[in-house]
RNA sequence: GGGGGAAUUCCAGAGCGGUCAAAUGGGGCAGACUGUAAAUCUGUUGUCUUCGACUUCGGUGGUUCGAAUCCACCUUCCCCCA
């Protein structure tokens, strides 16, 4: 399933190949669909084009519309998405953080209050799996807690002990639906997550107890929540040693362009993040140069693209001053061409890394652009 | 021809003697955004030597300790009746 090709220092590249489609390459970027559509206008069929291997979708939105079991009815989230490559669903454990004013956590799971029509639900390891297995996807994630920062070391440790036992009851409900003689995808793998707040030695005691259950992969969540971008990476530091070698390693809700180059530095292969799509909703882009806000009123009669080494849709064929427009004018299509283009340089971007360790400049290419890359073009 | 109403900072539009450099929208400018309750949110938007000062509320005069607010005239615009 998984195939370490090569490394250099900490970092990996790798092969990964999961029941839909072709072999993904890691490190991966996986483009972020929430309620199964990219935000911003894309489809799937612009995913292809924008060069993305592996799609994200969350459990949580997705069962509460249009609900899991009428994506299942449908066919699964692939045929309904029109995306026929790997998917990774979210297990709803994010949602116990950004939604922390609407739920209740409790041993058994978690209350929701909707956000769209107040209703209560239930969501607890067996439902996120289950869930999750309607929806057919490749990669479901177990069902987590995700701490807000800052948390206390009581409250990290008993949450991350918690998420520990509701690891056990994801692995023990995942096993029994893959077996169902009428599972929608039987080959759906199941990843753990790492949790811990910003506590090392609650990182890696955690760690070292989820990696004994042996899942398909592992996830470092919780970070990326408001602690200091170094906290980040000591955190990843402290948890890499202890995660098996032969599985995929995936951070959860990473990064900015120069977090990725930085985590795939200290041994780290999936990525997904909301940045591209909704910086790109919000006017900044991303390019090899630096960022661009193309709202700022220099570009108003700027006839250069976004980026001149670019090839993505909207670089190939239209001007800064067109895009700043469409954004000022309100035009659904600046929402489009952005996201398209920040989505074609997030893929292009951990495709140049895999490029980097293929030939063994992976050094070279992270002291060239960590720090540009988060700079202003 | 007769009667009535209105002119406010980029726009619309509050204000109706002091607490007004002037509400609120919009627009402009800038910033934030990291497993998406986010095509969102925040700041800012007269000038300057910016914890203070100065010049603004169609124009010109006037009343008053003090006027965007009251009075007179002027200019422009709108509505109604002929």
């Amino acid at each position: 399933m998984f195939h370490l090709l090569k490394t250099e220092g900490r970092a990996r590249r790798g092969e990964f190949t999961c029941t839909h489609g072709s072999v993904v390459q890691t490190p991966v970027f996986m483009n972020v669909g929430t309620q199964a559509a990219i935000k911003g206008g894309v489809s799937a069929q612009d995913l292809r084009d924008v060069g993305c291997q592996i799609e994200l979708s969350n459990t949580y939105h997705l069962h509460l519309r249009p609900g899991d079991n009428l994506v299942r009815q449908l066919g699964g989230l692939h045929t309904f998405m029109n995306w026929d490559g790997p998917i990774l669903t979210d297990s709803g454990g994010f949602q116990v953080f950004s939604l922390a004013s609407l739920r209740r956590i409790k041993e058994e799971g978690v209350y929701f209050s909707s956000h769209i029509d107040g209703r209560k639900i239930f969501m607890g390891p067996e439902e996120s799996m289950q869930i999750q297995s309607n929806l057919g996807s490749d990669i479901a994630m177990a069902f987590d807690e995700c701490v807000e920062n800052p948390a206390t070391y009581e409250y990290a440790k008993a949450s991350c002990e918690r998420t520990l036992r509701w690891l056990a009851r994801c692995k023990t409900e995942h096993d029994r639906l893959n077996a169902l003689p009428d599972t929608l995808n039987p080959g759906q793998l199941l990843f753990g997550i790492n949790q811990g707040a910003t506590f090392p030695d609650l990182r890696a005691w955690h760690m070292d107890e989820i990696a004994k259950l042996d899942c398909d992969g592992y996830a470092i969540g919780g970070l990326a929540v408001g602690e200091p971008t170094q906290i980040m990476y000591n955190i990843i530091d402290a948890v890499e040693p202890h995660m098996p070698k032969e599985k995929p390693r995936y951070l959860m809700g990473v990064g900015t362009p120069s977090n990725i180059i930085e985590a795939v530095a200290r041994g780290v292969d999936f990525f997904d993040c909301v940045m591209p799509s909704r910086n790109g909703r919000h006017g900044k882009l991303f390019t090899w140069e630096g960022t661009v806000n193309i709202l700022n009123e220099k570009y108003a009669a700027d006839s250069r693209p976004v980026s001149e080494s670019c090839g993505c849709p909207l670089c190939r064929s239209y001007s800064r001053a067109y895009l700043r427009h469409l954004f000022k004018a309100d035009e659904v299509l600046a929402l489009r061409l952005a996201v398209l283009h920040n989505l074609y340089f997030y893929n292009e971007l951990t495709a140049r890394i895999r490029q980097a360790l293929d030939e063994g400049t992976f050094a070279a290419f992270r002291s060239q652009y960590s720090e540009q890359l988060a700079k202003r073009a």
